[in-house]
DNA sequence: GTAATATATGTAGTTAACTACATATATTTG
DNA sequence: CAAATATATGTAGTTAACTACATATATTAC
């Protein structure tokens, strides 16, 4: 029989095991790109990548894309560009806006990132694709927060228990 | 048929996504706790909860019970013995060790949020279970990486590129 | 029983995201 | 078309973990 029981602690700890998951691999993720002697850190991938697949884009877009606040956004944006890998240029009809694109450089790195990715693809993969696959866990995961917050779900609950007022 | 194709571009950023998720579960755990008017934030939840299982460690035992590195331990215990919930004293037969544990306030505290627990483990429960439980992929995936490591793995691959000297 | 090593704790500084606030420009509304 | 509102970008400061280094005490080895 399948075991189907989670300790009650691992739960109310979720935001913890998946905060030092994520250290974890984005440190081995350092590695595997030193090991190719590539100069390229992993928490530059959402940017870069999202360029070099739709050229040129605005900070908020780009945040929206990948899902981040924009002053994060605006901070990677300053290191990749003292790195050279992009640049900005003003937005002739919307003059609010900055649009960004890759440099000759960064487009040069990320094609050559192309067979390291492949590797860390299929490596993640290997790790991932247990019997609940974590990619795809982390996807239904943050479909049903969006169809419905924890907070919500939590407030069923809390009005149950009904020793408390609100 | 089942939907098995994960976008490659997912497993890249995978640390990234950990992240944010992780994020966000931790915000709402915080809005949790304060909608049942407890003062406690869930990143105590680790310290907390051991010492009032296990009732006194020393600060590298507790680290390694909770996984954290030590001075991640530290500074956690310096704000919870500011906020009077634990307290700590000289083990007497290895002076280099100190000892923590629980104050009665602290005690307290912790009986009094086991029904919030309740509520936050169904509520986690609840967007945990899909097709791919979150939890589960969690520890599937830090046996994986406890088995071979991701760099390990990726070596494997580079080899296989055999278009880099090692 | 001293020297070398290991363990326990602590401090300082880093990282990679965040929120809150500020400002400039565009768009909408009366 | 001016005022109110919305959007785009930017800055400052926060957070919650980390690594690297320092120091004190204990243990092991000769």
């Amino acid at each position: 029989m399948e075991q189907n029981v989670i300790d009650a602690s691992g739960l109310l700890a979720i935001s913890t095991r998946l905060q030092r998951l994520s250290d974890q691999i984005r440190k081995d993720g350092l590695l595997i790109y030193k090991a190719f002697g590539i100069d390229f850190q992993p928490k530059w991938f959402p940017v870069l990548y999202t360029l070099y697949k739709k050229s040129t884009m605005s900070v908020v877009s780009l945040s929206d894309e990948i899902g981040y606040a924009h002053p994060s956004t605006i901070s990677l944006l300053k290191e990749l560009e003292k790195e050279k890998l992009i640049r900005s240029k003003k937005d002739k009809v919307d003059t609010r806006k900055r649009l960004v694109e890759l440099t000759e450089k960064g487009n040069t790195l990320l094609s050559t990132m192309e067979p390291v990715w492949e590797v860390i693809i299929k490596a993640t993969a290997e790790i991932t694709n247990t019997e609940n696959n974590l990619m795809k866990a982390i996807n239904e995961v943050e479909a049903s927060l969006q169809e419905k917050s924890f907070l919500q779900r939590a407030e069923v609950y809390i009005k149950n228990e009904s020793r408390i007022e609100f």
